[in-house]
DNA sequence: GTTAGCACTAACCTGTGGGTTAGTAATCCA
DNA sequence: TGGATTACTAACCCACAGGTTAGTGCTAAC
């Protein structure tokens, strides 16, 4: 007989919790979307806001954003484009915050030498 | 004059995701903290309730989770390693828990076409 | 005495996330 | 008219996360 290693409850949530990161996972997603945050910009202006990505980076992860449903596209009468963070980027809205607070608690720990 | 592009809110708030993120990202490093809920595990035991991982990889991810304070190594008297989740693995409760209902819901949103 | 399990490490390979540099077609500004 | 800006794409490159295979020294079982 073979102990249970996994439980049902952690085969339910190990792949939710993939599937979550890989959406948010990489140098720049977080990044993006914290910057659409404080309202909609166009590409040279993100990609100034996030110094140090290039234009060909920052093209593909708007283009994953998008196909997440995170980030719209939006063309303007005169042509300009601006991106647009989604209502459904909100509902990242308890993760990044969970997220960030671990972030500065682990950074204080860091600090502190507790690790 | 230029515009404020990126806040100062934003400013601290993107490091600190990103600080939280580059812990926890990468394919397998959720995944051992799920395992390690469920109780303490030894070597071989992860390696099998985390099908697909390999010796080397696994080795990696659990000195990386070490260094980081998450999981501890306790060797027995006579000689088996168990690989133990911290206490302080139980402050990422709340991120995990964000993270694998957001992911349930994609996943939804997925099936329905929502997206 | 040999087979199986344990806890790894070594050597090697591959895919890809992400970087660099350059270029383009369109529009705006001086 | 010529430069600057916008919104990109193309071609190329590299580091490294992660995988594959093999092998080590140890112990316990058969």
């Amino acid at each position: 007989m073979e102990t249970a290693t996994c439980t049902d409850k952690c085969r339910t949530v190990m792949p939710a919790a993939e599937d979550a990161l890989y959406i948010i996972a990489g140098k720049w997603k977080v990044r993006i979307i914290i910057a659409l945050a404080s309202g909609d910009k166009r590409f040279n202006e993100l990609q100034r806001t996030l110094t140090g990505i290039s234009a060909r980076v920052l093209s593909n992860e708007l283009k994953d954003l998008e196909l997440n449903g995170l980030v719209s596209r939006k063309t303007l009468d005169n042509g300009t484009v601006l991106y647009v963070r989604n209502a459904y980027a909100d509902s990242l809205r308890n993760v990044m915050h969970e997220l960030v607070q671990w972030g500065i608690g682990h950074k204080e720990k860091i600090r502190n030498r507790e690790i």
